[in-house]
DNA sequence: TTGCGATGTATCGGGCCGATACATCGGGAC
DNA sequence: GTCCCGATGTATCGGCCCGATACATCGCAA
């Protein structure tokens, strides 16, 4: 799953371990707490080792700190790489389900085709269905074998069940209605659009707010 | 954090692994997956050997099946685990405020004194208020810089945050506030109640809804 | 009687985490 | 000037936990 998100973010831009730590914790915002180092690490020796990754020299021009030796290692994605991650993107297991496989792919979201997005989409809303439907069930079978502050755990996470679940519907109503991400209008949203994706093998292209 | 949830369950009755498992998936209800038997089975080993539960044979008396040999073993809390388990559930470390381990100590609320369950309750607190402002400062100064979809996660994770934070006054306020559990009245509340607590040593008491 | 789903115990490889160690850099205190 | 501290940066280690897998028994229905 990681690996996912890294060869996402290195497609962005080649980055060094500590850069990709940050931007993982900003981008992949709950559903994914913060990567640790020690999964970091050996992740990307791991990526390098299978070819989907390699290092590129920081001694050049753009990188300015860390001049003397044994400086920062910058990653960068291969074709290999790129191939890879294209094939992660659609094919979606039980693991792209759970909140952290779901998030990761979410984030990648402007990266992939409506169709897959809306069978992750209804993916997750199926996982989250069953979850809930769980918690129904003891909540209305087992309730009286349960102390009272279980009981408001439960009903504590029904309720994000439910909330979820009418989240997803909402995403999946606007995937089918053309309109891409489109949420309800908020005030602090900018028309201001970021960076260009460098000749992106598949630019999906449907990626503002408003056409 | 498995382990408190073992010692938890076993205290109230003794079990083997299979009904510990079902058990713990229906009272540990989100905050925490049901747990695998690739974690189980190790950890009963190591609670073993750590003298903090023993086997009970099963051959006798009340459990019906499993006839033959090599039948289920059942596993019960010694006097050393449940002093191990009183003590782990009044220390509470940084583990005790992330979902999981969250989740495993509130379930044992009931079970938990009231100093120890406010200071639980207002320590996650801060970790989600933390969560929730990290989230706000991207969405605030990094938005233009991320795509409609990342940005729409973020906004569904602040909610969530907002809304945990909500929920998690409401049970503060109620635990400075005498009565214990407590929460909003709800159609299908039973007045019925429980299994005796079989000899606890430190029997919270305040355990029903309405006094 | 055959076979299937629930019950039940157990191991293995691997992902991911927290703690830890170590080194460099920029800047403020003194 | 220099000294120290916090941010930046790379890396390993032990350990928890997961999914996949194997294997065996029980009750029941086709």
């Amino acid at each position: 799953m990681l690996e996912l998100a890294i060869l996402g973010l290195l497609q962005e831009a080649p980055m060094h371990g500590y850069e990709l730590r940050k931007e993982l914790a900003t981008k992949l915002g709950t559903l994914r707490a913060a990567i640790s180092y020690g999964t970091l690490y050996p992740t990307l020796k791991r990526l390098k080792l299978a070819g989907w990754i390699s290092e590129a020299e920081a001694n050049s021009d753009i990188i300015p700190p860390m001049t003397s030796k044994r400086g920062r290692v910058v990653y960068k994605i291969t074709a290999e790489g790129k191939e890879h991650f294209a094939d992660l993107l659609t094919q979606a297991g039980p693991e792209t389900y759970d909140d952290a496989g779901f998030g990761v792919h979410f984030t990648f979201f402007s990266r992939t085709d409506r169709a897959t997005r809306l069978r992750i989409l209804e993916g997750r809303r199926r996982r989250i269905e069953e979850r809930r439907e769980g918690l129904r069930e003891i909540l209305a079978r087992a309730a009286d074998r349960l102390d009272a502050y279980t009981l408001e755990l439960q009903r504590h996470g029904l309720d994000a069940c439910e909330r979820e679940v009418r989240w997803l519907e909402e995403l999946i109503s606007n995937e089918r209605s053309g309109r891409t991400p489109a949420f309800r209008q908020r005030a602090e949203s900018q028309r201001a659009e970021n960076q260009r994706p460098e000749s992106n093998p598949e630019p999906p292209r449907p990626h503002l707010d408003r056409p």
